[in-house]
DNA sequence: ACCCAGGTGGCCC
DNA sequence: GGGCCACATGGG
């Protein structure tokens, strides 16, 4: 079913990237319901914005399910400012609240049963689209679904192993279908493409002396 | 001054 | 099913 030879770049790769970088210990966060609120607040901003905005939740006692229920709406926009997007946000925070309100905010409760079939119902919560339902699954809840996001695409796109559709599901089965589905490990690796993605390509792009040469090179126009 | 960062929903065709 | 746009801050 999954390759395991030489041939799998998918799987090589993420063995490129560990041997060269370690484990990220990824979500920052120190717990799964900070975790899902971070994976809404991250969404097309930067973390050190989703930071300042969590932190202030913090100190405003705001940052638990039923604290985001009572807020208003106003003041929780405020209070997520730093993160862009505030009004649109504070409404999907609520809404994530809402949710976990159904489940007497019990994060076991929430994410017992099918992982596929909790993925569904994440996706008809307002805010939450097929990018943070797999992070949320994946880092607050430890199912094995792998994480496609910006840096996901452009390094397979980079590597010429882009699939033939665009769509999010079309990444998704690229990564899946080549790796063993363990949580642990689409952890690591889609860690592992965010920092390959920010931390090495935009400041060192060619990486002439590393084993991830082909891989570092992905944001060069005329390489 | 511009460009982008760990996307999503609402339209439109 | 895809293409476009609004949503918005802060750092390079």
């Amino acid at each position: 079913m999954i390759p395991e030879n030489q041939n799998n770049r998918i799987a090589d790769i993420y063995r490129r990237l560990f041997a060269c970088f370690g484990p990220q210990h990824w979500w920052p966060g120190d717990t799964p319901f900070e975790v899902m609120v971070g994976a809404i607040l991250t969404q097309s901003a930067a973390w050190r914005n989703v930071e300042t905005a969590i932190a202030s939740l913090k100190q405003a006692g705001a940052l638990s399910p039923k604290a985001l229920r009572e807020i208003e709406l106003a003041r929780l926009g405020r209070l997520i400012h730093s993160s862009g997007y505030y009004n649109a946000k504070a409404k999907k925070l609520k809404a994530l609240a809402e949710w976990l309100g159904k489940y007497g905010d019990d994060l076991d409760k929430a994410f017992a049963g099918d992982p596929s079939e909790k993925r569904r119902e994440l996706l008809g919560i307002y805010g939450i689209g097929p990018e943070t339902a797999d992070s949320i699954l994946l880092y607050a809840a430890r199912k094995p679904l792998f994480v496609i996001d910006a840096y996901a695409r452009r390094i397979a796109e980079r590597i010429g192993i882009a699939p033939q559709s665009d769509s999010y599901e079309a990444y998704q089965r690229l990564f899946a279908s080549n790796l063993a589905p363990k949580a642990r490990l689409y952890n690591e690796y889609h860690a592992l493409l965010v920092k390959l993605g920010k931390d090495v390509c935009r400041k060192k792009p060619l990486c002439p002396e590393c084993c991830l040469r082909e891989v570092c090179a992905y944001g060069l126009e005329n390489s």
